[in-house]
DNA sequence: GAAGGTGATGGCAGCAACTGACATCAAGGG
DNA sequence: CCCTTGATGTCAGTTGCTGCCATCACCTTC
């Protein structure tokens, strides 16, 4: 198959990730990751689309992982439980790389560039649930809500994951958010007219 | 102030959205963006922090609208709703840029690079309304929470308002989408009460 | 009204991310 | 043993972006 050792995908996460932690992401250069790596720096861009690219390895198996969670549930499911099914689908997957998890949310909370890449890697994980929910006849409005309000909850329960000093499940942590975020919207709901709010003043900031 | 003419910052941003449409993102060149507005590459750069951020001058206000509305809402109004009336205050900004607001998201949705900066442009507001409610006293999970559903409310309900043929207003939508995010969270829960659902559909389309 | 301060701009050099085109090497098949 | 194939290397080039310093317009101040 390759020229030289296998693997070479992983030898660059690994090698980025190393070089990340030692000197930090921006003063780490694609031409090191590569050489710890024992390649060249255009061979890291024929594995991955960019620098950032080389810390999201894992998205594409979490979203079959959603995908086949929610096109596999039982058909009297609802579509917020399907979803919620998908998610907590999702955390063996981290619970077995705590450690990396947190060293790598630590990278992206500290880097803007990576922080708008693992929200658009959430947001596609959004638009998976809702395409598998649409498979499932959920209509459109419905789809696209259930998806990007189930990507919410698992934004929070994540951070809170990670910050979590005792290392409460995360499982657990998505079961109560969603049950927080029913209860957030459960509320004084009218489903009619809500009228128009009287805004004060000027935005003083 | 300035050494030419004023409104340097405004002529770049228009410039560089009529480049946009004429040739592209991705082959409009920073130093073609200044000197069309008269200006040289280096000064772009000291309004701009990059290329892409000259689609999002707008952001700055956004918050602040949101902030200021929550803030001001009556004591009594639910988190929810805080959010909600903030949503439906940035609407007339859109409303009055319609055209701008099409070509801007014709452009965005095109190009994966600026996509991520509107998702942590939106996440930038999310966190924004989570800080005023928790101005308002709402504890750390439920204002996060509130924030984070209101804002999948907004990107639902604004990518249907941009797609829609007929102009119904973005208030319109925003109420529906949000009736809807309602609907999809009271159903049958797990460790809440779930109470039997009787609930008028959204406008469906 | 001349001197000096201030803020915005220009000019230039340089780094690093990324790309296209082409050569090269290892391994397997016929 | 040659030839195909896929992964890798090499090289040149573009572009986004930054640091540093010079320059210019405008304003203040004496």
């Amino acid at each position: 198959m390759g020229r030289w050792e296998p693997n070479a995908r992983g030898r660059l996460e690994e090698a980025a990730m190393n070089l990340f932690q030692e000197r930090g992401y921006d003063r780490t250069t694609v031409e090191e990751i590569a050489a710890r790596a024992g390649l060249t720096e255009r061979t890291f861009f024929r594995y991955f689309a960019d620098k950032k690219e080389v810390l999201f390895g894992g998205a594409g198996e979490l979203r079959r992982l959603i995908t086949s969670t929610i096109t596999d549930a039982p058909e009297e499911t609802s579509p917020l439980e399907a979803v919620a099914a998908a998610l907590d689908a999702t955390a063996p997957v981290f619970k077995e790389r705590r450690d990396y998890a947190r060293a790598r949310q630590g990278l992206i909370v500290a880097h803007a560039e990576l922080r708008e890449r693992e929200l658009i890697k959430l947001a596609d994980l959004a638009s998976a649930a809702a395409d598998a929910l649409r498979g499932r006849g959920v209509t459109e409005p419905a789809a696209s809500l259930t998806a990007e309000a189930g990507i919410a909850v698992f934004k929070v329960a994540f951070e809170r994951w990670v910050e979590d000093p005792k290392s409460q499940d995360l499982s657990q942590h998505l079961r109560s958010t969603l049950d927080e975020l029913r209860a957030v919207t459960a509320s004084t709901g009218t489903a009619n007219p809500p009228q128009p709010v009287k805004r004060a003043k000027a935005p003083r900031r």
